[in-house]
DNA sequence: GTCTATAATTAGATAGAC
DNA sequence: GTCTATCTAATTATAGAC
């Protein structure tokens, strides 16, 4: 299909994204400027307005964007009939899903103060839904009998803020391989729970 | 001792910096205005040049002096003889304090990136020197024969990510006290490396 | 689809009056 | 010690040329 010289609406778009996520990630939202993702890009800033409408959305979107991915993931990956099977699984598919997007992790956890409050509102149900998965998961190993918690909200804030802990100091190609740094996790997370 | 009217330094001073630990934590330094922290002393803009020479230095001092507290009291609370007994000491004092100033530490984790290099490098000598405290107590369970973990520097971070994690969702005069939290949360840590 | 130019606003920081 | 006024620079977003 023949494309005038210039009109590169498809490939713009994605690096806009791709350009305001690093950019967010590693100066905050509010210290990036409009013109510095556009330098980033390879556009002027005014180009940046036919993606979209506002630096709102466009932090929006990212943030959605990623916690729609997450669920998605989850839900392909949930497996494992016991609760100590669904908790290894779920433990495994977080640290590996937040390692592998560690822009967007940090975006989602550090930005959400920056957010209006009707795109937060839109963003909290989303995570809820997540860490809701989780409590589940808790709630079912209690009624088996497998696990000795107090508190199947705190278990599992306590295990959600342990796990992406991780992306705070984990670097690949460091002492230890992800692969190890799922197991350890897995049996500390478990050994927390279990009664 | 006589003062003359409208001397207000040694008041203005403190309000300066709560004020802008106030906002900071609430919008985000690099959303925060000069004007704004002002406004909230009650004074006008070019009147907070007399107790900071910039913003980035203070957001330097609240960062700093919120590490200089934390190390002061832990060294002022740290107990025990086993290293459960100092384990469980950790998490009681790392949880009570944290809940005492939640902007204070909110602020610590998420305007690291807003500060100049060399003011970063100080935070994060401060902030190595807490981790090393619980490491050292990591060090002696399992010296001990205690604990069993195949890494205390992982331990360590899960242990503290799961612990400041507290302060996302703890709200007094909620569900469960201060207390019953702290409780929770040790035997949490400590089923978690004890072997 | 992109650029240039610009409008309207706001930022951090300083000077000098009081 | 504080205020008013101001400087310089940067911001988001838009309009119109190409």
């Amino acid at each position: 299909m023949a494309r005038k010289t210039g009109s590169h609406s498809e490939v713009t778009g994605p690096k806009v994204r791709q350009a305001a996520s690093t950019l967010f990630a590693r100066h905050g939202y509010a210290a990036v400027s409009m013109r510095q993702i556009a330098a980033e890009v390879g556009v002027q800033a005014g180009a940046l307005y036919l993606y979209t409408p506002d630096k709102q959305t466009l932090l929006f979107d990212l943030m959605r964007q990623h916690m729609q991915d997450l669920l998605g993931a989850w839900q392909d990956c949930a497996k494992g009939t016991s609760a100590i099977e669904q908790l290894e699984a779920f433990v495994r598919f977080h640290i590996g899903f937040h390692l592998e997007r560690p822009d967007a992790v940090f975006i989602a956890y550090m930005e959400l103060r920056n957010l209006t409050a009707e795109n937060f509102a839109v963003i909290e149900k989303l995570r809820k839904q997540y860490e809701d998965a989780l409590e589940n998961i808790l709630r079912n190993g209690l009624a088996e009998g497998e696990f000795s918690i107090p508190d199947t909200k705190l278990a599992m804030m306590a295990l959600i803020a342990m796990l992406t802990g991780v992306n705070t100091w984990f670097r690949e190609g460091g002492r230890l391989s992800r692969r190890k740094v799922e197991e350890i996790y897995c049996d500390m997370a478990r050994k927390a729970v279990v009664g």
